[in-house]
DNA sequence: CCCCATGTTGTAGG
DNA sequence: TCCTACAACATGGG
């Protein structure tokens, strides 16, 4: 579930549901996610209503109470689900439940999402280290980014330090979007290059949004709806081919996509 | 059994 | 310091 688009719908999944509700119990069906003591998210969100949710990135965070935030990252496979049955979700590790008897579950098959109880978000934003959120980008700092950056340019969209939201997926999709070869350099790229790509990031993720997130919902010349190998560019008479770059499989179109190194 | 998967992090080396 | 490659984490699906 894990991208910029995913999870601002879930941000607003959350916001439709649980938003102003009172938290009468909080239950854990497992800690290894947590970041802190089980005890300090009892006692930081029994009681308390959450009050607002945010997102940064790819996290999620809720507020419950003054200075006091429970903050979600899915890893691949987490998600949170709001329900009124008595059974959690299978893989549900935190469940909040709130006075008209329903449920908020952190759920994560791959068990690689976290959850951490912070003060504030310019707290965890500053702990983690994160970068500004890609859709909160202007141009300017996009340029700026982009110049102080010597190595890949895939790499540096997806580094969560400099650019908050990208993942696979979705870097390579504006990578296919602006013609550029995925294990280009940031330093080779021309201005107009660079200007080219700041519009398609901010065009991918928004019409990702607009969609639910949904691959079927894509514009057929979107790559996510060819992400395989040996299928065709929707672009030319190529063929999709899959290589590694930055550790992850990345998918791109050798003739529409020129490396600039 | 093999490889793959929307992510992050620690380590080793250049 | 900055960058890259790679293993590790954990688990289900093809």
């Amino acid at each position: 579930m894990p991208e910029l688009p995913e999870i601002e719908l879930l941000k607003k999944y959350v916001d439709a549901t649980a938003l102003n509700k009172k938290i009468v119990k909080v239950d854990f069906t497992s800690t290894s996610l947590l970041q802190s003591p089980k005890e300090n998210f009892i006692q930081a969100l029994k009681g308390k209503k959450i009050e607002k949710i945010e997102r940064l990135g790819k996290y999620i965070f809720l507020k419950a109470g003054k200075n006091s935030w429970v903050v979600f990252h899915f890893g691949m496979t987490g998600k949170l689900e709001y329900y009124q049955s008595q059974e959690a979700p299978e893989y549900t590790h935190m469940t909040l439940s709130f006075e008209d008897n329903t449920h908020l579950s952190f759920v994560c098959r791959r068990k690689l999402g976290k959850i951490y109880l912070a003060g504030s978000l310019e707290e965890f934003i500053k702990d983690q280290d994160l970068g500004k959120d890609a859709l909160d980008f202007t141009w300017n700092d996009f340029n700026e980014l982009l110049q102080e950056k010597k190595g890949g340019l895939k790499a540096t969209l997806t580094d969560q330090h400099s650019i908050a939201g990208i993942g696979n997926v979705y870097s390579d999709e504006i990578l296919y979007q602006v013609g550029i070869h995925p294990k280009s350099k940031a330093e080779k790229l021309t201005e107009k290059d660079k200007k080219n790509l700041f519009e398609k990031m901010k065009e991918v993720l928004e019409l990702a949004i607009e969609i639910g997130g949904k691959r079927s919902e894509f514009p057929s010349n979107y790559l996510i709806r060819h992400r395989k190998e040996g299928e065709d560019c929707p672009n030319c008479k190529g063929k999709v081919e899959k290589t590694s770059v930055s550790g992850r499989s990345t998918y791109f179109c050798p003739s529409c996509q020129k490396v600039k190194k």
